[in-house]
DNA sequence: CACACTACCAAGCAAGCGCTTGGTTTACAA
DNA sequence: TTGTAAACCAAGCGCTTGCTTGGTAGTGTG
């Protein structure tokens, strides 16, 4: 997926008011939080520091959110909808199934270590931070992300390219993309796309 | 690999005086410690609950480590010092890398939801809430970790059993284990060792 | 018995935390 | 020009945090 395209499709949603316009105060501040979140940690990071950041006094942040918490919210909440829009647009091109996977492979991976790179890394280390009210409510987003790969991987195992067990699959490539966040460096030797090429490698034969 | 085997192990390097006996005060302190990381994030669980959890002042805790960063780093030490115990072991009782490659997915698994488990898990995901001196030293030890895993896999694609890149397997493979701490529970359907051959799958044809 | 050592308690300090408050500036519409 | 609302500042409150301090009970050793 290029970057035009993913930007065509998170203007879209912000006309649609499903997200923060990112050029907005409020949009600037959510990723600044993701930046920060990822690289210190949601506790380590003091609204002090995260206030500083963007400019403002500290109080000022909570013109915008009622609580630092309600600010990690955000940022999961609206990456999660952000790349739930971009697989989508990636199945549509692709026909079979081992190439809507890859497809579907080399979006997370992007949205692992392109824009929404650092969110997407505050949303799986994070999470314990959110009130379990919080939690159930991501959790529930994560679910139709979810299902848009066992759509997929279950037409893979109908015409014989995947032996595994869809559910087991599904996990252990979720570990094998997000666990990237921890090595790949996109200024290194291996591409996204070649990168990609192996991880579809672990699930077809 | 049997739980006494894994006892063997940690009894054996507790008399070397590498490791803290799991059953002095200082052991289920680190135990205790462990568990609250996991379960709460070692910036969100205070010295007060640690202490109370261990039945002591929360002043008492720094007669046996120095910071509460302190504790931190010897629940981690000690789980990779463990672990690479174990890992040997298992590897010597294997021939073939391929079962050599099951065993080592085999014993990950094991320290990932047995009684290092949550050990683990803290690992994997507090490794920022130490000092960058701290840091470099537990990487230091995982890659004494790592070495054990290279040495298979290389053996793996020299008779034809592996056609990964030996890097790009390793950190798909370790990203596909810690992973399942998330979602994989000992008390399911799924036994490790069909998770351990489902793993392997991922790697060889 | 005297000494030393380990393990712990009770109290509290200094610093930093998230968040509130009351007021000011800016933008824009009536 | 006036009214209204959003965006922000300056100050600081109340609380929690990691950690320190000075002391005590228990245990083993000469």
């Amino acid at each position: 997926m290029t970057q035009t395209m993913a930007d065509a499709v998170i203007s879209e949603l912000v006309n649609l008011g499903k997200i923060t316009d990112p050029q907005s105060a409020k949009g600037r501040l959510m990723y600044e939080a993701a930046h920060l979140f990822k690289n210190k940690g949601y506790e380590r990071t003091t609204v002090r520091e995260l206030a500083k950041a963007v400019g403002i006094q500290s109080g000022s942040l909570f013109h915008h959110f009622k609580s630092k918490e309600d600010i990690l919210l955000g940022v999961m909440e609206e990456t999660i909808v952000v790349n739930i829009g971009r697989m989508n647009k990636a199945i549509d091109q692709q026909s079979d199934p081992k190439h809507q996977l890859l497809a579907l492979i080399r979006c997370e991976l992007d949205s692992v270590h392109l824009d929404t790179g650092e969110a997407m890394s505050v949303l799986v280390s994070e999470w314990r931070s959110l009130s379990e009210e919080n939690q159930k409510y991501i959790l529930k987003l994560r679910d139709d992300y979810e299902a848009l790969w066992f759509s997929v991987i279950r037409e893979g195992i109908k015409n014989g390219a995947i032996q595994h067990d869809e559910f087991i699959l599904r996990r252990l490539l979720a570990g094998a993309i997000s666990w990237s966040a921890t090595w790949y460096r996109p200024d290194g030797d291996l591409s996204l796309d070649e990168l990609a090429k192996q991880t579809l490698m672990l699930a077809i034969r």
